[in-house]
Order: structure tokens, then C-alpha cells, then sequence
DNA sequence: ACTAAAATGTACTGATTGGTACAAAATTGA
DNA sequence: TCAATTTTGTACCAATCAGTACATTTTAGT
């Protein structure tokens, strides 16, 4: 191996076009922009990303949805209480004032992208299909160890806190009554008994 | 009065501009898609549209807004039992297939706008408000005449209804298991019991 | 020191963007 | 019929878009 060394490190290059992207979209993000937040010429990015910005926003969705992910799965490997690690994540999501403006990134760009790019809208619906499939096994585990009451199908449940997900990450966005919406999720989460 | 007859109808051309911004998002949409889906040409455009792009989708939004609220609005003066109206807006939503291709226009401006134009945000958030007030009065009047059996705070179940929605019309785009999140709306529905 | 390989910076491209200028066309009222 | 008024079609504009070409720089191996 020989050549001149990389000056940047891909994953912190991803998430810095990532948080671009999410809190302007894609469309509205323009390459120059992306290139300056990553701090790398046209040279550099063209020739690591050879597609171009359709490459790094897939890469981007990619990796913040993988990541969003697994720690979500530490975090329930690590509790005792995985119902509530599920309550938990819609209320710290709640909290953050950062996701009131930026919403959920995936599910933005299952929105942006549903007639620009069906691939793309494709792999958004996997990743939220991934979430799903996870809230239906921690459900279904948690049904059959005791710890829930309910008899609800899982997949129905599962079903209710991924509409429940997306819901809430607009419904923030019309501002003022944090406090009824906070309410409303308590409520949808009781479910979860 | 004299001049030369305008050759389009406001109307007509707004519902045309409107339904490719809704399918297509504010930014994917060119000013030229435009003026070809309205059929007319760029000097009529902004004589009349004097702001271009911008102020066409803003009349957009706020026409469909207005209309759609307007027919919820008649439906239920002309109807006694006016909580099955609210509740077969979502049903009606839900079997139609268009809306799965383009959501809700008010909520997609939510999400694409939240960054990109903060008064165009704000517009689409008050829409969503008023359908929620709208929501609010008839529950509270369906309590009153004892239409409705729950002590819930109609302002807690109208917010629970806009975020259902809201979170509705995201998740109909993961597309499949059409079933599934029709048992989550009618669940979620027996909130009006 | 030299060569091959890889990364970088920059100049450039053609296409498209939203928007303007303005002359021609079509109307009404005098 | 003609002047005033309004709409329309078209030629044009500068800015920005995503993307390419390529010479330069920096490394590793010989």
C-alpha cells in the first residue's frame, strides 16, 4: 500500500453531513454545504463517494439509523426492565430540545423522499421496520416472561409505538403544548401494562 | 375596467400547482413543473404570483388547508352523530391510496419546512391547530350531551387524535401491513367511547 | 533517489435554477 | 378608431447546481 494518507476519518465525515442533512433535508442541502461542514474538497469527496450526494446521504441515513439502533439493543441488553428502556426512548426524544427542530431523521426522509427516490424511501421504511421488529420482540419476551399483563398481539403493540414514534416526531414540530402532547404519549405508552 | 382577459382560473391553477408541490415537496418542485402542470407561461406567472414559487405554495397550503377543513366542517353540521365523522376521516384517509403516495400535505410542510422557512412552518402548524380545535369542540360538546361516555380532557383526546394523524400518514408510507395499522387506528379511536 | 499509488485542491463544465424585461396581443371605454 | 389597461409569450439573466478533469502533493516500497 502506498499513496498519499486519507485527511479525514469517514465516520466523523458521515456524521457531520448526516446532522446536515437531517436538519435541512436532502434536497435543500447543497453539495458545497456538505462539503464545508465536512471540511474536504471535491477532490477528496468524489473520489470517496463516488456517487456523489445521493451516496452520502444513503451512507448517512445508514449509519445514524444502525447506530440509533444499537444502542438502543445496549441498552436493553443491559436492563432488567426492557419495557421500560421503550417507554424511556420516546420521553428522552421528548426532552431533547435538538429533536423538536430536526424530528426523527429517518422518518423525514421517508416523507422527503417518497416521490423523489423510492430506493431511499425503500431503505427508510427497512430502518423503521428494524425499530418495529425490535419493540415486537421485546414485547412479545416480556409477555411471555410475566412481565406484561396485556394479551395484545405484539405485533399490534409494536405496531402502535412505531405510529406512536412518528407521530410524536411531527407533532412536536407545531410547537407550544409540550405538556398535553407529554400526556398524550404517557397515555399511549400505557399500552404497555 | 379594460386589459386583456386573464386566459386561466385562479382556482383551477392553484389545485394543479398544489397537487405537484403535496406529491413532490416544496424544494423538488421547479418553478418550470409548474408553470407546465398550470399551463401558463412564465409572464402570467408572476404578474399574478408576484413573490414566484414562494407565494404559490403558500396559497397552495393554505387553499387545500382551508378546503379540507371546510368539508370536515359541513359534513359535520350536516350529521347528528358527529364523532363517527371524525372517526371516518381516518378510515377515508387510510383506504385511500393517493394519500399513501403523499401523506398529508400540511404535515409534509411540517417536516420539510422546519428548517427551510420557519413562517411557512408556522402556517402549516396553525392548519394542523385549527384541525385540532375543530377536534376539541366536538368532543367537548359530544361530552356535554352525554354523546360520549369519557371524562378525558377533550384538549388531552383532540391532541391524541392530531397526533394519531399525524402519525398516521408517515406510517402508511413504510407501505405493507396495511391490516395491522388499521387495528391501530381503530384502537386508538376507542379513545371516543 | 525514484517510482507507483493514493489523496487533494482547483479550475472548469454544461445544465438548471428562480426570476426579470419588455414587446406583442387582447380587451374596454371614450 | 384609438388610447388606456391588462395579460401573455419569449428572450434573456446571473447564480447556483452537481459533477468532472487533471495537475499537484504526499506517502510507501524499492
Amino acid at each position: 500500500m502506498a499513496g498519499r494518507p486519507k485527511q479525514f476519518d469517514e465516520e466523523v465525515v458521515l456524521k457531520k453531513a448526516g446532522e446536515l442533512f437531517w436538519t435541512k433535508g436532502y434536497e435543500a442541502t447543497s453539495t458545497e454545504d456538505l462539503l464545508e461542514v465536512m471540511g474536504i474538497g471535491k477532490g477528496s469527496f468524489y473520489l470517496h463517494f463516488k456517487k456523489g450526494k445521493r451516496e452520502l446521504y444513503e451512507k448517512t441515513l445508514q449509519y445514524f439509523a444502525a447506530d440509533s439502533l444499537t444502542k438502543l439493543k445496549d441498552q436493553l441488553k443491559n436492563s432488567d426492565d426492557k419495557i421500560e428502556v421503550v417507554k424511556s426512548r420516546f420521553f428522552v426524544r421528548l426532552e431533547d430540545k435538538s429533536f423538536r427542530e430536526k424530528g426523527c431523521y429517518v422518518g423525514n426522509t421517508l416523507v422527503e423522499m417518497a416521490s423523489l427516490d423510492s430506493d431511499m424511501q425503500k431503505k427508510a421504511a427497512q430502518h423503521l421496520k428494524k425499530l418495529e421488529t425490535l419493540f415486537y420482540e421485546v414485547i412479545k419476551e416480556a409477555q411471555e416472561e410475566g412481565h406484561l399483563k396485556t394479551k395484545e398481539d405484539p405485533a399490534y403493540i409494536a405496531k402502535h409505538l412505531i405510529n406512536l414514534w412518528n407521530g410524536m416526531n411531527v407533532t412536536r414540530r407545531m410547537g407550544g403544548d409540550e405538556v398535553v402532547l407529554k400526556t398524550v404519549i404517557e397515555k399511549n405508552l400505557e399500552i404497555l401494562k
